[in-house]
DNA sequence: ACCCTGTATGTTCATTTGTTCATAGTAACT
DNA sequence: AGTTACTATGAACAAATGAACATACAGGGT
């Protein structure tokens, strides 16, 4: 069915308001063939059903988190409904409107990649810029078959700003820091890794230790080191860099087998922007936080109560 | 049901995709109130169905029309689904994003009403100007209880332009040529009708003669009057001015009695923008071109073709 | 030419949805 | 307080829709 006929059906049954049936009369053919066409343009975008609706932050928990950490911004989006996927897409709604805000012409956006950039990506829309570069601020090839998002975030992402990407088709952790020297020495991945640097912006999820994380399930650990790494205390991760509860990097070989932006690097930012979508995400942005990793936080109303729940309840942050 | 929960509903139900069997189990109502609940969503605006689709005018048609009777613009709408009030919707979008061109800060727009109006007056999204003026361009008070939508389509496009109304809260047609005088008399009745002059753009529906106008059906006219009219060769209204298909006033009489800016003041405007749409207006549409009427045309592929094949087989100009 | 594979269409059935009707609750007015 | 009119709700039914299955058709390969 061509786009034309398709359009055509879609305005007789969403304009018009005929059933399927007067449809696949008029049209002649099975009222199946009709159901299908509608399912076809609503998936090829001819048909647009959007819920629109204010999205404001909750302003009481922005301000103490705002306080407590003197961030430069905070954006607290309110659980409208308790779904993790429609969280994020909010969340990402959030950030894109803030984009729009802070992106100027000729900046420099690095990104990382995971499903919270990927809940982001799908938030985007495009915008009027100019000279934009868009760069990875990690490897993106997984190691199993499982395969990373990292390209098609950084295609969204280019797209959105007419921007030129300048991706890093490299694993993202690696066996030895000797095969880091290798890797960065070619001129290209040498000349993004500098430009990641260089981005006055950053964005990046912060992902949480655990065994069901993209990290691990792409292989780049075996389980037995996945474990050292949680009994060293890792809580989270930045761009594949793992840290304690206090942002203390806490496995300096593997962080030195880390191909990326080193989290050091993210305090310089103008603009270091954290998502985290999860309560169970709590101790991870707080080591994020104690690190000093971010400058502004994107998360939800749930999370935000853990992580200043957390706080007041937690004397322990010595026992990882 | 308040909009909270209605966008909760709709969240579950579009975004989510839970039936409505779940939703209500979840909520604890019954489906049928959820299923209500939806309509809501969607009549409040919450839900917005929208579909997206090129709209370019039909070029060969367009050309035809502008080349023959040196217009200044003709947009000709492809006729996509056959039904009147959507290619209605179609001719009014386009318009609107015409007037976007075309309306700067500080104008005055002059319009009347009508039903082809009104579709365009649902199309009308908000625009950033400032300083606008909308004023009427005829008397927009029904003589029976069938009400003109003249204050609604005046509404909209206040809103729309943030602009300031005129109103003309006045019968189009009275019954002598003195009551015309009278009314006119009174002080903001003459500003506004010389801030019509005065609209750089003016826009207007051409209306057919016949039984079934609004105009006649507002109780304007007894039938055997009418009927009258028809017989002098009538074919169609602008403004509620009659003229025939030579496009010549066909009643000094009425014409004297009718409240509202004069037609061939109309020949003066920069923007004389008429709309049409139904092939059965052919003969009106002709008319109001011969008599000079616009210099801008919006209609759809079958009016435009109507016109374009009456001129081609139509040597009874004369015989109304 | 034949077979195979993948796609498109129609038929049928199960599910989902819209609507009607009866009822209960609620607010305004006497 | 009693009455009335209106709105909101749920139950039940009828209509509309989605999905599974079966069939036909087209293109690519041998």
């Amino acid at each position: 069915m061509d786009s034309k006929n398709l359009l055509k059906i879609a305005r007789l049954y969403y304009e018009v308001g005929l059933t399927q049936e007067q449809i696949a009369q008029q049209e002649k053919v099975s009222r199946a063939t009709i159901s299908r066409a509608l399912d076809a343009a609503v998936k090829q975008g001819i048909v647009e059903i959007k819920i629109r609706y204010p999205l404001n932050s909750v302003e009481y928990l922005e301000e103490k988190i705002t306080k407590k950490y003197g961030l430069k911004k905070v954006f607290v989006v309110p659980v409208i409904v308790p779904y993790p996927e429609i969280i994020k897409k909010d969340v990402g709604g959030a950030l894109f409107r803030f984009l729009v805000q802070i992106v100027r012409d000729n900046d420099v956006i690095g990104i990382s990649w995971g499903m919270t950039m990927a809940a982001v990506a799908e938030q985007l829309e495009k915008v009027e810029r100019t000279g934009i570069k868009v760069v990875q601020l990690n490897g993106g090839i997984g190691k199993s078959c499982f395969a990373t998002n990292a390209s098609s975030i950084l295609e969204a992402f280019t797209n959105a700003f007419s921007a030129v990407p300048y991706s890093l088709p490299v694993p993202t952790i690696v066996d030895s820091p000797e095969i880091v020297k290798v890797i960065s020495g070619d001129s290209r991945i040498r000349d993004t890794l500098e430009l990641a640097k260089n981005s006055r912006i950053a964005i990046y999820g912060i992902g949480k230790a655990s065994t069901n994380s993209i990290l691990f399930k792409s292989g780049y650990f075996t389980p037995d080191e996945y474990e050292e790494l949680l009994n060293k205390g890792a809580v989270g991760d930045i761009c594949s860099r793992y840290f304690n509860i206090r942002g203390e990097i806490c496995d300096n070989y593997l962080d030195s087998r880390t191909i990326g932006i080193s989290l050091d690097l993210l305090k310089e930012k103008e603009y270091a922007i954290a998502l985290a979508v999860g309560e169970d995400k709590a101790k991870s942005i707080i080591g994020a936080l104690q690190g000093g990793y971010l400058n502004c936080l994107f998360t939800d109303e749930i999370t935000a109560n853990a992580i200043l729940h957390y706080q007041e309840g937690g004397l322990n942050y010595e026992s990882s």
